[in-house]
RNA sequence: CGGGCUGUGGCGCAGUUUGGUAGCGCACUGCACUGGGGGUGCAGGGGUCGUGGGUUCAAAUCCCGCCAGCCCGACCA
C-alpha cells in the first residue's frame, strides 16, 4: 500500500475528547474516527487490524468445530419479550419503531436469536451437541461510553452458543471453547488472567471471565500467590468454624453515648468498658447496615446487612448477590417508616425475618456461629457487648456484601489475596436451560421423550480487542503492534528524494509482496524523513526499513519499533534480511 | 440518573472578566529553499463563534431558554 495513496491522517494533537492511551493514539495515528459519542468509524487501518483479530477469532472458533453464521442487528421484539429481556435489559437497549409503529431493537447479545434457530430447525438429540458463532456489531446504548473503543455504544464481538443434550455436554462444550480462549488471547499478545465470575442476571451456573490485565480497567479482580483468582464481585470469604459459646460471657449492654459511628464506638469502648485481654477494634464490631431492594416487579424490601465494623459495604458486591432487584440507599422517609431502626445503633436482636421488625438479616460469612461481637443496642446511644452469634442472635442467612481488601485470604487457602485492575475481554458462562426453557427449545432423548436443551454462552469483545492491546502495547511515540495483528508487515520509509531510493524501494516493495509480505511504503516524495518517521512511530507497524542516505553505499536500515533499535543491511540481503524479521520471532506480545 | 466542565475554520486552542474589524498553532493550496527526526520563507483558501430568543447604536463577549459533548460516580463484550 503506497502511503500517499492512503486514506490516512494523521494528527500532532491527542483528541480533546480522549483520556486514555489507547483512543489517543488510534485517533492520532488514524484507525478510529468518532461518528457519535460511544460509535466510531473505521478507517483503513483499524479495518485491517479489526480483520486480522477476527481472522485469528474464527481460525480457533472453527478449530473447535463451531460454524459461523450471522443474525441481523435489527430484531423483532418478541423474542426478547418471550425471555424477558425486553423489559430486564432496561435502558440499555435500544429500541426502535419500524414505520407502521412496530417495536423492534439493535442487538445487545443473541441469546434468543440462537435459540430459536435451534428450535426452528432441530428436534432430535441427533441433531446435537452444536455450536453456533458469529462476529456481528451489537448495540447497548451505554449510560456513559468511553475510552474511545475500549467501551463503545456499537461494538464488535463474537458470540457463540453451544446445545447439548445434558449437563455433561455442556461441560465439555464449555470446556472446549475455555481451551480456545486460551489459545486466542495468547496468540492476542496481551497480558490476561481468567478469573471466577458472577454469572448474575444471565443466569446459570459456571462462569469465567478472561480480563486483560490494565491499570485502567473497569473491572476489579483479585488473585492469590496459589493461583485463585476472581472477579471481585465474585470473591467469597474464607469462613470459620462454627465456636462453642459455652464459656462466653453473658451479653451486656452499655451506656456509649455520641456514637453513632464505629470510630467513635471504638473510642468509647476502649475507655469505658476496656476488654481484659486487648483494647477493643473495629474488627470486634458488627455493623448493621439497611439498605433498600427494589425488586423487578417495582416491590421494595427493606434489607438488613451485617458486616465487621472495620468494613464498608461493598455495593457492587452486594448488588451481584440480590439480583435482579437493585440496591437504593435507605431515605429519611424509610426511617421514619421503621421507629424500630435507631439510626447508628440498629443491633441485629430486632433483625430476621422471623422478628417483629420482619427484616430480612444477611450477614457476613466472618459472623458464625459462637463469635462474640459489640453492635447497636437498637436505643439512641446504647450499645451491647458480647453478643454471640447463634445464642442472643440470628440471621436469616450469610451474604458477600463486604469489601474485599488486599491481603484477605483466598478462600481456598491458597495465600493473601492481590487486587488488580482489568478489562473484561471475553465471557464464558454456563447458560444452563434458562433460555431453552423459556423460548421452548426441546428435543426428542433416546427414549423419545422432550428434553430441554442445555446451553452455553460465550463472547469475546473483539472491537475492543484493539484497544486493549494498544492500552499494552505503546510507548511515548506511538503504538507497538504485535506482530500478529498489526496492520501491515513492514513499513518501508524512503528517506530522501533521489531517485534511486525510490527505485530500490519500489524494487524491495515488489519483492516483499512477492513473497507475502504486506508493505505500507511510504513514498512521499515532498514529506521530510523526520516526518515520516514520526508517522512511522505513531501508527506502530513492527519492522520499519528505512532506504534513504545509506543506500550510496548499497546498505538500508532495518529497524524495529519495539526496541528502538536499528541495524544496516546491504541492499542486496535485503529481501532475506527483511523476511527474516518478519517471520523470525514468535509471534507475541509486542 | 447525580456532580464538575466545555461548545470559536478539519484538529488543538486564545479571545468572554471590562461589548466595538474574529485570532494563533497544526493541517490544507501555490511557489521557492531544505532534505536522517513533525524544517524555512513568501503568498493563499477555509469560520452560521452549538442553538433559539432577549438587552444594546453595536454581542463570540451581557441575560434567559434549549441542545450537544467531555470528565468523575452507579451498569457491561
Amino acid at each position: 500500500m503506497r502511503m500517499s495513496q492512503l486514506f490516512l491522517q494523521t494528527l500532532r494533537d491527542d483528541p480533546a475528547d480522549a483520556e486514555v492511551p489507547s483512543h489517543k493514539l488510534l485517533v492520532r495515528a488514524g484507525y478510529i474516527r468518532r461518528a457519535a459519542p460511544g460509535v466510531y468509524s473505521w478507517l483503513p487501518l483499524g479495518l485491517r487490524v479489526l480483520n486480522k483479530i477476527e481472522a485469528i477469532v474464527r481460525e480457533e472458533m472453527d478449530a473447535i468445530g463451531a460454524q459461523e453464521m450471522r443474525f441481523p442487528a435489527l430484531l423483532p421484539k418478541e423474542p426478547y419479550e418471550a425471555t424477558n429481556r425486553w423489559e430486564e435489559y432496561g435502558p440499555n437497549l435500544f429500541r426502535l419503531k419500524d414505520r407502521r409503529g412496530v417495536d423492534m431493537l439493535l442487538g445487545p447479545t443473541h441469546e434468543e436469536m440462537f435459540t430459536l434457530a435451534v428450535k426452528d430447525m432441530y428436534s432430535s438429540y441427533k441433531d446435537l451437541p452444536a455450536k453456533l458463532y458469529q462476529i456481528q456489531t451489537k448495540y447497548r446504548d451505554e449510560a456513559r461510553p468511553r475510552a474511545g473503543i475500549l467501551r463503545g455504544r456499537e461494538f464488535i464481538m463474537k458470540d457463540s452458543y453451544s446445545f447439548d443434550i445434558d449437563d455433561a455436554g455442556l461441560e465439555q462444550a464449555y470446556q472446549e471453547h475455555r481451551k480456545a480462549y486460551i489459545r486466542i488471547f495468547d496468540r492476542l499478545g496481551f497480558e490476561y488472567v481468567i478469573v471466577k465470575a458472577d454469572s448474575g442476571a444471565m443466569g446459570g451456573s459456571a462462569s469465567e471471565e478472561f480480563l486483560a490485565v490494565s491499570s485502567t480497567g473497569e473491572d476489579t479482580f483479585v488473585r492469590s500467590p496459589g493461583g485463585y483468582a476472581a472477579n471481585v464481585e465474585a470473591v467469597t470469604t474464607l469462613s470459620s468454624e462454627a465456636r462453642d459459646y459455652a464459656d462466653a460471657p453473658a451479653a451486656q449492654e452499655v451506656d456509649t453515648p455520641g456514637t453513632p459511628t464505629i470510630d467513635t464506638l471504638v473510642d468509647v469502648l476502649n475507655a469505658n468498658h476496656p476488654r481484659t485481654d486487648r483494647p477493643w477494634q473495629a474488627s470486634d464490631t458488627l455493623k448493621n447496615v439497611i439498605v433498600m431492594l427494589v425488586h423487578p416487579d417495582g416491590r421494595r424490601e427493606p434489607l438488613a446487612v451485617g458486616v465487621p465494623g472495620d468494613r464498608e459495604v461493598d455495593e457492587k458486591r452486594l448488588e451481584t448477590h440480590v439480583a435482579p432487584a437493585e440496591v437504593e440507599a435507605f431515605t429519611d422517609a424509610d426511617f421514619e417508616a421503621n421507629p424500630a431502626l435507631v439510626r447508628g445503633y440498629i443491633g441485629p436482636q430486632i433483625l430476621g425475618a422471623d422478628s417483629p421488625s420482619g427484616i430480612r438479616y444477611l450477614v457476613d460469612p466472618r459472623v458464625v456461629s459462637g463469635t462474640s461481637w459489640a453492635t447497636g443496642a437498637n436505643s439512641e446511644g446504647r450499645h451491647v457487648i458480647g453478643l454471640v452469634a447463634g445464642r442472643d442472635f440470628d440471621f436469616d442467612g450469610t451474604i458477600e456484601a463486604a469489601e474485599v481488601r488486599p491481603g484477605d485470604p483466598a478462600p481456598d487457602g491458597s495465600g493473601p489475596l492481590e487486587l488488580a485492575r482489568g478489562i473484561e475481554m471475553g465471557h464464558i458462562f454456563q447458560l444452563g436451560r434458562k433460555y431453552a426453557e423459556r423460548l421452548g427449545l426441546q428435543v426428542l432423548n433416546e427414549n423419545g421423550s422432550l428434553t430441554t436443551v442445555a446451553m452455553g454462552s460465550y463472547g469475546i469483545g473483539v472491537s475492543r480487542a484493539v484497544g486493549v492491546i494498544v492500552e499494552g502495547c505503546h510507548d511515548d511515540r506511538g503504538i507497538i503492534w504485535p506482530r500478529q495483528v498489526s496492520p501491515f508487515d513492514v513499513h518501508l520509509v524512503v528517506a530522501g528524494k533521489a531517485p534511486e531510493m525510490f527505485d530500490a524501494a519500489e524494487n524491495l516493495v515488489g519483492e516483499l509482496e512477492a513473497a507475502g509480505v504486506s508493505v505500507l511504503y511510504d513514498d512521499r516524495v515532498k514529506v521530510s524523513p523526520g516526518v515520516k518517521f514520526k508517522d512511522a512511530e505513531l501508527i506502530g507497524v513492527p519492522t520499519i526499513v528505512v532506504i534513504g542516505k545509506g543506500l550510496v553505499d548499497g546498505v538500508i536500515e532495518v529497524k524495529d519499533r519495539a526496541s528502538n533499535s536499528a541495524r544496516s543491511v546491504p541492499i542486496e540481503n535485503a529481501l532475506t534480511e527483511v523476511l527474516g524479521e518478519v517471520r523470525g520471532e514468535s509471534s507475541s506480545g509486542c
